[in-house]
DNA sequence: AGAATAAAAGACATGTTTATCTTAATTTAT
DNA sequence: ATAAATTAAGATAAACATGTCTTTTATTCT
């Protein structure tokens, strides 16, 4: 469904949410081992991510990674666009290139209701709110 | 969702199926055209579910690739087993090794929904079924 | 100012999926 | 029997995702 990548970067900022107001940054080597990933793929994906401002960053002693009460409020689908894209989102399930209501593959309609009931749980959670969750104790982001 | 192969191999079998009557085996060639797929990739794909008996095929002049009454009747979840394996119908959708019930991922029931959707979808429709539509001119394997 | 720390950037390596090509094996028709 | 047609099998290649390593740049602390 979703690339390990995007499902690191969902992880990543769940956890990066629970520590927001805590006024300390997050280090490549803490995030990775909190999130159970592989630390330099991990730090190529927080790359691109502050690269298009969904986390921010500061370089030297004591900086690292960290969220900002803005970049919280972000919802799901936000980050499988940044690092996946929308093909998830609007495929077609059979591969076909010009799947629709009128030219439609065998499972079309079908399909196409899953599909949208994954956007829609990406579209309805915020980062905040997953972290949240965590925070409690009701979930977790690391086997 | 799922892989390339996966996507042409139900592609592939449909069309088999509507062709399940004729008597006459369907090349490789004619295959591939029929379903817009890549002709030695699916020669690749078609070999495997042979192996697999999930289709039958016989070489020679006139030879090529069908499907018996019996074959008709599997449902899309065979298929899916056969070429992708069962990660796409049980795996976290965070990547969490063991997300389970007592050690949620941040969004371990509302995936499992959409999951078990996608796997009801599967389980649900024959390979016969789609066929029949597909004769009647109400969907499409091909761009 | 200099040293230490940590992200940024880019090169490099590995693995998997996708795709192609070549040769062998099998069957049918002449 | 021989030739033609067609799948089977295996080697090869290209593309992409995943993962690692090294160097550079920016920041902070002493």
């Amino acid at each position: 469904m979703l690339s390990n990548a995007c499902k690191y970067a969902i992880r990543a900022l769940i956890y990066l949410a629970t520590r927001m107001n805590d006024g300390v940054k997050v280090s490549i080597r803490e995030l990775s081992a909190e999130i159970d990933s592989p630390e330099p793929f991990t730090a190529k994906i927080m790359q691109s991510l502050s690269k298009q401002e969904i986390i921010s960053s500061v370089k030297g002693p004591h900086g690292g990674f960290y969220i900002d009460e803005k970049q919280a409020e972000i919802r799901l689908i936000e980050i499988v666009k940044a690092i996946d894209g929308t093909q998830v989102l609007t495929g077609c399930g059979l591969g076909l290139k010009n799947c629709s209501e009128t030219h439609p593959c065998p499972i079309h309609s079908e399909f196409s209701a899953i599909r949208d009931g994954f956007s829609h749980l990406l579209n309805e959670k915020t980062i905040q709110e997953l972290a949240i969750e965590l925070i409690a104790g009701h979930s977790k982001v690391k086997n």
